[in-house]
DNA sequence: GGAATGTTCCCCACTTTTCCCCACTTGGCT
DNA sequence: AGCCAAGTGGGGAAAAGTGGGGAACATTCC
């Protein structure tokens, strides 16, 4: 698995590409093509999984039963914001118009490696949600008391 | 499997006529023959099967007992809607004038991939509908019973 | 039967968006 | 200083989306 790390402020230009730092273009699985599954999270902020790894999660998705209306909603949404996106010969990728709009981003973008996945934020955003979150060190004790996570 | 995402707002012009997006158009296997089934969908709107998909559905269907009369009208509600459609040169197709009317088609269509198949929903419609779902957050932790991933 | 009407399909023309390529700037390394 | 890698910006060709004309076919009405 690419093991994204590592966080770095960029820019938007007014074509909506944005350039993906070389230290996690250069964690890529030749697999991955080149390519990312670009969505939304769950917050307000933009995540690209390299093809390879996208694909695990879409066979996941695939197996929901779709005569369940829950389900089918679900897998809407999701595939719904999904697309796909190929760096060109700078390294950047264009982030579809409604991915923008929906991360709020404007000029700059706060770029932050996460394990399997690189997520995009606009810096504002992500600090008011940073804010909003309880202590890092309280959340820690709680999660690693559950033992077996993360 | 195709695997159709992303999502785009059209047109519908007055002929009927419904672009269908250049990514769900190369994502077709050529076995679709580039012709879907096109059928009404759950919600309040229209669904598109590729032709080589739809096989595989009609054939689910076709087992069903239909000595219970409940199976009997499902497929014969399945079955009344359904047409087939053909990509024009312009990667159009022409949406039967009871679909338009039953996803209640205006100006403007919102087009939806969802892996094996393509939505078409009237944007004010879908709105109202995204508006009555539980929190998309929320369905994914009972789906995957886990809140930690994407 | 034949004319009038309407529908379907194919083609052409226009506009907008996307994609690919080239060029410039900055900062680190030799 | 000079070189190279990395990020930024923009121009132009090609593709994608939109709208409409007109031939071919069918349908209805006289």
């Amino acid at each position: 698995m690419a093991s994204f790390k590592g966080q770095a402020e960029y820019s938007v230009d007014s074509k909506g590409r944005v350039a993906i730092p070389a230290r996690m273009r250069n964690a890529l699985n030749p697999e991955a093509n080149n390519s990312f599954t670009i969505t939304r999270g769950f917050e307000q902020c933009i995540l690209l999984f390299p093809l390879d790894e996208w694909a695990k999660r879409e066979a996941e998705i695939a197996r929901l039963n779709t005569y369940r209306s829950e389900a089918r909603g679900f897998v809407r949404t999701i595939m719904r914001w999904a697309d796909e996106v190929t760096l060109d010969g700078q390294g950047r990728i264009v982030v579809p118009k409604s991915l923008i709009a929906f991360a709020g981003l404007e000029d700059a973008v706060l770029i932050i490696g996460v394990l399997d996945r690189i997520e995009i934020w606009d810096p504002g955003v992500f600090a008011a949600q940073a804010e909003q979150e309880a202590d890092y060190s309280d959340v820690a004790e709680r999660i690693f008391e559950m033992g077996r996570d993360m």
